[in-house]
DNA sequence: TTGATTGCAAATCCTTTGCAGGGAA
DNA sequence: TTCCCTGCAAAGGATTTGCAATCAA
Protein backbone atom coordinates (compact mmCIF):
# COMPACT_ATOMS: atom_id res chain seq x y z
CA UNK A 1 0.00 0.00 0.00
CA UNK A 2 1.24 3.53 -1.14
CA UNK A 3 1.77 6.42 1.65
CA UNK A 4 -0.72 8.35 0.26
CA UNK A 5 -3.22 5.15 1.00
CA UNK A 6 -2.36 4.98 4.31
CA UNK A 7 -2.54 8.54 5.15
CA UNK A 8 -6.38 8.38 3.27
CA UNK A 9 -6.99 5.75 6.09
CA UNK A 10 -5.31 7.67 8.81
CA UNK A 11 -7.81 10.53 8.05
CA UNK A 12 -10.86 8.15 8.11
CA UNK A 13 -10.21 6.62 11.11
CA UNK A 14 -9.69 9.69 12.77
CA UNK A 15 -13.28 11.00 11.68
CA UNK A 16 -14.66 7.80 12.78
CA UNK A 17 -13.34 8.40 16.22
CA UNK A 18 -14.60 11.65 16.56
CA UNK A 19 -17.98 11.11 14.77
CA UNK A 20 -18.35 8.82 17.85
CA UNK A 21 -17.05 10.44 20.54
CA UNK A 22 -14.07 8.38 20.69
CA UNK A 23 -10.61 9.40 21.19
CA UNK A 24 -7.62 8.87 19.45
CA UNK A 25 -5.20 6.98 22.00
CA UNK A 26 -1.17 6.33 21.20
CA UNK A 27 -2.27 2.60 21.69
CA UNK A 28 -5.02 2.41 18.72
CA UNK A 29 -2.57 4.27 16.71
CA UNK A 30 -0.27 1.63 16.97
CA UNK A 31 -2.61 -1.14 16.67
CA UNK A 32 -3.97 0.91 13.00
CA UNK A 33 0.02 1.47 11.94
CA UNK A 34 0.53 -2.27 12.12
CA UNK A 35 -2.63 -3.59 10.81
CA UNK A 36 -1.98 -1.28 7.93
CA UNK A 37 1.71 -2.77 7.26
CA UNK A 38 0.52 -6.28 7.67
CA UNK A 39 0.17 -7.88 4.20
CA UNK A 40 -2.13 -10.22 3.42
CA UNK A 41 -4.34 -11.82 6.58
CA UNK A 42 -3.66 -11.54 9.97
CA UNK A 43 -4.82 -12.68 13.55
CA UNK A 44 -5.73 -10.79 16.87
CA UNK A 45 -3.12 -12.78 18.19
CA UNK A 46 -0.80 -12.36 15.70
CA UNK A 47 -1.16 -8.35 16.24
CA UNK A 48 0.05 -8.92 19.82
CA UNK A 49 3.03 -11.02 19.00
CA UNK A 50 4.49 -8.65 16.58
CA UNK A 51 3.57 -5.90 18.58
CA UNK A 52 5.36 -7.52 21.76
CA UNK A 53 8.64 -8.31 19.42
CA UNK A 54 8.82 -4.70 18.44
CA UNK A 55 8.55 -3.41 22.23
CA UNK A 56 5.24 -1.96 22.28
CA UNK A 57 2.89 -2.41 24.90
CA UNK A 58 -0.65 -3.23 24.25
CA UNK A 59 -2.62 -5.56 26.43
CA UNK A 60 -4.84 -8.18 24.33
CA UNK A 61 -8.04 -6.76 25.52
CA UNK A 62 -6.65 -3.41 23.52
CA UNK A 63 -6.39 -5.17 20.61
CA UNK A 64 -9.54 -7.01 20.23
CA UNK A 65 -11.45 -3.52 21.15
CA UNK A 66 -9.46 -1.70 18.33
CA UNK A 67 -9.47 -4.28 15.79
CA UNK A 68 -13.74 -3.98 16.09
CA UNK A 69 -13.47 -0.57 16.10
CA UNK A 70 -11.17 -0.68 12.48
CA UNK A 71 -14.00 -2.57 11.14
CA UNK A 72 -16.45 -0.79 11.99
CA UNK A 73 -14.81 2.29 10.55
CA UNK A 74 -14.32 0.02 7.49
CA UNK A 75 -10.60 -0.18 7.35
CA UNK A 76 -10.49 -3.82 8.05
CA UNK A 77 -12.86 -6.33 7.37
CA UNK A 78 -12.93 -9.46 9.24
CA UNK A 79 -12.83 -12.85 7.16
CA UNK A 80 -13.06 -16.31 7.84
CA UNK A 81 -12.11 -19.22 5.34
CA UNK A 82 -13.63 -22.29 5.67
CA UNK A 83 -14.46 -22.34 9.42
CA UNK A 84 -10.84 -21.32 10.11
CA UNK A 85 -10.32 -18.60 13.01
CA UNK A 86 -11.36 -14.73 12.23
CA UNK A 87 -8.70 -13.43 10.42
CA UNK A 88 -8.82 -9.59 9.51
CA UNK A 89 -7.60 -7.92 6.06
CA UNK A 90 -7.09 -4.68 4.91
CA UNK A 91 -10.24 -3.33 3.15
CA UNK A 92 -8.66 -1.44 0.62
CA UNK A 93 -6.00 -3.86 -0.53
CA UNK A 94 -8.05 -4.01 -4.05
CA UNK A 95 -5.74 -7.07 -5.92
CA UNK A 96 -5.94 -9.08 -3.47
CA UNK A 97 -9.73 -10.13 -2.76
CA UNK A 98 -10.77 -13.61 -3.49
CA UNK A 99 -9.46 -16.52 -2.27
CA UNK A 100 -9.09 -20.31 -3.79
CA UNK A 101 -8.16 -22.36 -0.53
CA UNK A 102 -6.31 -26.15 -0.59
CA UNK A 103 -8.64 -28.07 1.94
CA UNK A 104 -5.37 -30.31 2.58
CA UNK A 105 -2.87 -28.05 2.76
CA UNK A 106 -3.83 -24.71 3.41
CA UNK A 107 -2.48 -23.58 0.16
CA UNK A 108 -4.23 -20.36 -0.98
CA UNK A 109 -4.15 -18.51 -3.91
CA UNK A 110 -5.28 -14.65 -4.48
CA UNK A 111 -6.87 -12.79 -7.17
CA UNK A 112 -9.37 -10.36 -7.96
CA UNK A 113 -12.37 -10.86 -9.90
CA UNK A 114 -13.60 -7.89 -11.94
CA UNK A 115 -16.64 -10.32 -13.13
CA UNK A 116 -18.22 -10.26 -10.05
CA UNK A 117 -18.63 -6.54 -9.91
CA UNK A 118 -21.63 -6.86 -12.34
CA UNK A 119 -23.65 -9.61 -10.70
CA UNK A 120 -22.88 -7.63 -6.97
CA UNK A 121 -24.47 -4.65 -8.42
CA UNK A 122 -27.39 -6.44 -9.60
CA UNK A 123 -28.24 -7.78 -6.76
CA UNK A 124 -28.04 -4.82 -4.60
CA UNK A 125 -30.19 -2.39 -7.29
CA UNK A 126 -32.74 -5.42 -6.95
CA UNK A 127 -33.24 -5.49 -2.71
CA UNK A 128 -32.20 -2.09 -2.11
CA UNK A 129 -29.00 -2.94 -0.14
CA UNK A 130 -25.80 -1.22 0.43
CA UNK A 131 -22.90 -3.39 0.04
CA UNK A 132 -20.16 -2.49 2.28
CA UNK A 133 -18.03 -5.33 1.39
CA UNK A 134 -18.13 -8.90 -0.27
CA UNK A 135 -16.17 -12.24 -0.12
CA UNK A 136 -15.79 -14.99 -2.51
CA UNK A 137 -13.62 -17.75 -2.47
CA UNK A 138 -13.11 -21.40 -3.42
CA UNK A 139 -12.27 -24.64 -1.31
CA UNK A 140 -11.16 -27.63 -2.80
CA UNK A 141 -7.77 -29.56 -3.19
CA UNK A 142 -4.70 -27.88 -5.12
CA UNK A 143 -3.31 -29.61 -7.83
CA UNK A 144 -0.73 -31.58 -5.52
CA UNK A 145 -3.28 -32.29 -3.21
CA UNK A 146 -5.53 -34.09 -6.04
CA UNK A 147 -2.15 -36.34 -6.41
CA UNK A 148 -1.87 -37.31 -3.03
CA UNK A 149 -5.15 -37.87 -2.34
CA UNK A 150 -5.60 -40.07 -5.42
CA UNK A 151 -2.35 -42.25 -4.27
CA UNK A 152 -3.82 -42.51 -0.58
CA UNK A 153 -7.01 -43.98 -1.88
CA UNK A 154 -5.59 -46.60 -4.20
CA UNK B 1 -34.34 -32.34 -0.11
CA UNK B 2 -35.82 -35.59 -1.58
CA UNK B 3 -35.80 -39.16 0.06
CA UNK B 4 -33.60 -40.33 -3.12
CA UNK B 5 -31.25 -37.13 -2.42
CA UNK B 6 -31.33 -38.54 1.34
CA UNK B 7 -30.18 -42.63 0.18
CA UNK B 8 -27.41 -41.08 -2.17
CA UNK B 9 -26.42 -38.89 0.99
CA UNK B 10 -26.72 -41.78 3.26
CA UNK B 11 -24.49 -44.18 0.16
CA UNK B 12 -21.88 -41.49 0.58
CA UNK B 13 -21.52 -41.58 4.21
CA UNK B 14 -21.13 -45.09 4.50
CA UNK B 15 -18.69 -45.45 1.80
CA UNK B 16 -16.71 -43.00 3.43
CA UNK B 17 -16.69 -44.48 6.99
CA UNK B 18 -15.49 -47.45 5.80
CA UNK B 19 -12.64 -46.27 3.42
CA UNK B 20 -11.36 -44.58 6.43
CA UNK B 21 -11.77 -47.87 8.65
CA UNK B 22 -14.19 -45.90 10.54
CA UNK B 23 -17.35 -47.66 12.14
CA UNK B 24 -21.55 -46.82 11.63
CA UNK B 25 -22.42 -46.33 15.10
CA UNK B 26 -26.02 -45.55 16.22
CA UNK B 27 -24.79 -41.95 17.14
CA UNK B 28 -23.80 -41.50 13.80
CA UNK B 29 -26.64 -42.42 12.11
CA UNK B 30 -28.49 -40.55 14.49
CA UNK B 31 -26.46 -36.49 14.11
CA UNK B 32 -26.29 -37.85 10.49
CA UNK B 33 -30.12 -37.93 10.02
CA UNK B 34 -30.70 -34.98 11.76
CA UNK B 35 -28.13 -32.68 9.91
CA UNK B 36 -29.72 -33.64 6.80
CA UNK B 37 -33.26 -33.25 8.03
CA UNK B 38 -32.05 -29.81 9.12
CA UNK B 39 -33.20 -27.03 6.56
CA UNK B 40 -30.82 -23.77 6.09
CA UNK B 41 -27.71 -23.18 8.71
CA UNK B 42 -27.16 -24.80 12.41
CA UNK B 43 -24.88 -25.11 14.56
CA UNK B 44 -22.76 -27.73 16.58
CA UNK B 45 -24.81 -26.93 19.48
CA UNK B 46 -28.76 -26.79 18.08
CA UNK B 47 -27.96 -30.00 16.79
CA UNK B 48 -27.53 -31.37 20.40
CA UNK B 49 -30.50 -29.62 22.06
CA UNK B 50 -32.61 -30.87 18.85
CA UNK B 51 -31.64 -34.24 19.80
CA UNK B 52 -32.01 -33.74 23.40
CA UNK B 53 -35.94 -32.76 22.67
CA UNK B 54 -36.34 -35.85 20.80
CA UNK B 55 -35.03 -38.02 23.43
CA UNK B 56 -31.91 -39.26 21.58
CA UNK B 57 -28.97 -39.87 23.26
CA UNK B 58 -25.75 -38.13 22.35
CA UNK B 59 -22.88 -36.34 23.91
CA UNK B 60 -21.82 -32.72 22.59
CA UNK B 61 -18.44 -34.46 22.10
CA UNK B 62 -19.54 -37.05 19.52
CA UNK B 63 -21.51 -34.31 17.55
CA UNK B 64 -18.50 -32.45 17.05
CA UNK B 65 -16.62 -35.31 16.31
CA UNK B 66 -19.62 -36.71 13.89
CA UNK B 67 -19.77 -33.27 12.28
CA UNK B 68 -16.15 -33.42 11.22
CA UNK B 69 -16.24 -36.19 10.07
CA UNK B 70 -19.59 -35.26 7.63
CA UNK B 71 -17.56 -32.30 6.47
CA UNK B 72 -14.68 -34.42 5.60
CA UNK B 73 -17.19 -36.57 3.74
CA UNK B 74 -18.17 -33.56 1.86
CA UNK B 75 -22.02 -33.87 3.28
CA UNK B 76 -21.48 -30.47 5.15
CA UNK B 77 -19.96 -27.52 4.46
CA UNK B 78 -18.63 -25.08 7.06
CA UNK B 79 -19.70 -21.72 6.71
CA UNK B 80 -18.92 -18.77 8.66
CA UNK B 81 -20.90 -15.76 7.79
CA UNK B 82 -18.71 -12.16 8.34
CA UNK B 83 -16.35 -13.54 11.83
CA UNK B 84 -20.11 -15.34 12.82
CA UNK B 85 -19.79 -18.37 14.66
CA UNK B 86 -18.83 -22.23 12.56
CA UNK B 87 -22.34 -22.95 10.64
CA UNK B 88 -22.76 -25.76 9.18
CA UNK B 89 -25.42 -26.96 6.03
CA UNK B 90 -25.61 -29.47 4.04
CA UNK B 91 -23.36 -29.50 0.59
CA UNK B 92 -26.03 -30.56 -1.86
CA UNK B 93 -28.59 -27.94 -0.88
CA UNK B 94 -28.16 -26.11 -4.14
CA UNK B 95 -30.70 -23.58 -4.57
CA UNK B 96 -29.66 -21.63 -1.02
CA UNK B 97 -26.09 -20.95 -1.49
CA UNK B 98 -25.23 -17.38 -1.91
CA UNK B 99 -25.87 -14.74 1.10
CA UNK B 100 -26.34 -11.45 1.11
CA UNK B 101 -26.46 -10.34 5.13
CA UNK B 102 -26.75 -7.35 6.65
CA UNK B 103 -24.23 -6.04 9.26
CA UNK B 104 -26.77 -4.28 11.42
CA UNK B 105 -29.91 -6.45 11.82
CA UNK B 106 -28.09 -9.43 10.72
CA UNK B 107 -31.57 -10.06 7.69
CA UNK B 108 -29.96 -12.43 5.52
CA UNK B 109 -30.87 -12.86 1.84
CA UNK B 110 -30.12 -16.36 0.16
CA UNK B 111 -29.84 -17.28 -3.54
CA UNK B 112 -28.17 -19.11 -5.90
CA UNK B 113 -26.15 -17.17 -8.76
CA UNK B 114 -25.14 -19.83 -11.73
CA UNK B 115 -23.19 -17.21 -13.31
CA UNK B 116 -20.43 -18.03 -10.83
CA UNK B 117 -20.28 -21.15 -12.22
CA UNK B 118 -18.19 -19.87 -15.65
CA UNK B 119 -15.77 -18.10 -13.23
CA UNK B 120 -15.45 -20.87 -11.32
CA UNK B 121 -14.69 -23.30 -14.19
CA UNK B 122 -12.49 -20.95 -15.62
CA UNK B 123 -10.33 -20.66 -12.04
CA UNK B 124 -10.19 -24.28 -11.65
CA UNK B 125 -8.88 -24.83 -15.10
CA UNK B 126 -6.35 -22.38 -15.16
CA UNK B 127 -4.91 -23.57 -11.56
CA UNK B 128 -5.43 -27.35 -11.98
CA UNK B 129 -7.34 -26.99 -8.59
CA UNK B 130 -10.48 -29.27 -7.97
CA UNK B 131 -13.43 -27.61 -6.46
CA UNK B 132 -15.77 -29.37 -3.66
CA UNK B 133 -17.18 -26.16 -2.87
CA UNK B 134 -17.45 -22.62 -2.66
CA UNK B 135 -19.09 -19.23 -0.89
CA UNK B 136 -20.36 -16.00 -2.12
CA UNK B 137 -21.39 -13.05 0.35
CA UNK B 138 -22.14 -9.44 0.06
CA UNK B 139 -22.17 -7.45 3.09
CA UNK B 140 -23.65 -4.20 3.97
CA UNK B 141 -26.60 -3.15 4.81
CA UNK B 142 -30.46 -3.62 3.83
CA UNK B 143 -33.14 -0.83 2.95
CA UNK B 144 -34.05 -0.36 6.59
CA UNK B 145 -30.34 -0.21 8.35
CA UNK B 146 -29.51 2.43 5.83
CA UNK B 147 -32.36 4.57 6.74
CA UNK B 148 -31.43 4.09 10.23
CA UNK B 149 -27.86 4.40 10.15
CA UNK B 150 -28.48 7.55 7.99
CA UNK B 151 -30.57 9.04 10.57
CA UNK B 152 -28.02 8.53 13.73
CA UNK B 153 -25.20 10.16 11.61
CA UNK B 154 -27.93 13.47 10.84
C1' DT C 1 -11.75 -60.61 19.95
C1' DT C 2 -10.01 -56.24 18.70
C1' DG C 3 -9.72 -51.79 17.85
C1' DA C 4 -12.82 -47.96 17.17
C1' DT C 5 -16.22 -45.11 19.71
C1' DT C 6 -18.66 -43.08 23.43
C1' DG C 7 -19.58 -39.96 27.42
C1' DC C 8 -17.82 -37.44 30.87
C1' DA C 9 -15.22 -33.90 32.76
C1' DA C 10 -11.23 -31.37 32.42
C1' DA C 11 -8.51 -28.76 29.39
C1' DT C 12 -7.83 -25.33 25.67
C1' DC C 13 -8.43 -21.73 22.76
C1' DC C 14 -10.29 -17.41 21.50
C1' DT C 15 -12.74 -13.47 22.88
C1' DT C 16 -15.22 -10.45 26.07
C1' DT C 17 -15.96 -7.98 30.38
C1' DG C 18 -15.72 -5.65 35.17
C1' DC C 19 -13.06 -2.72 37.51
C1' DA C 20 -9.65 0.59 39.32
C1' DG C 21 -6.15 3.61 37.87
C1' DG C 22 -4.39 6.65 33.99
C1' DG C 23 -4.99 9.76 30.03
C1' DA C 24 -6.99 12.63 26.05
C1' DA C 25 -9.91 16.58 25.10
C1' DT D 1 -12.43 18.26 35.00
C1' DT D 2 -14.81 14.79 32.71
C1' DC D 3 -15.32 10.84 30.52
C1' DC D 4 -13.01 7.72 27.74
C1' DC D 5 -9.29 4.12 27.76
C1' DT D 6 -6.14 0.84 29.35
C1' DG D 7 -4.40 -3.38 31.53
C1' DC D 8 -5.24 -7.00 34.32
C1' DA D 9 -7.33 -10.99 35.58
C1' DA D 10 -11.44 -13.38 35.68
C1' DA D 11 -15.36 -14.87 33.05
C1' DG D 12 -17.46 -16.87 28.94
C1' DG D 13 -18.42 -19.60 25.08
C1' DA D 14 -17.09 -22.87 21.73
C1' DT D 15 -14.45 -26.79 20.73
C1' DT D 16 -11.06 -30.49 21.85
C1' DT D 17 -9.01 -34.14 24.43
C1' DG D 18 -7.66 -38.03 27.91
C1' DC D 19 -9.52 -41.92 29.73
C1' DA D 20 -12.17 -45.97 31.12
C1' DA D 21 -16.14 -48.39 29.72
C1' DT D 22 -18.75 -49.94 25.63
C1' DC D 23 -19.77 -51.55 21.12
C1' DA D 24 -19.48 -52.59 15.95
C1' DA D 25 -17.25 -55.63 12.82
Amino acid sequence: MSGSDQNTEREKFSLFLQSGGLKLTSERLIIFNEALATEGHFEADDLLVILKQKGKKTSRATIYRTLEILVQAEILRKVCLNGEAVHFEKTNDQPRHDHMICRNCGKRYEFHLPELQGIQNNLCQRYNFRMQDYCFQIVGLCTDCVEITHEQRN
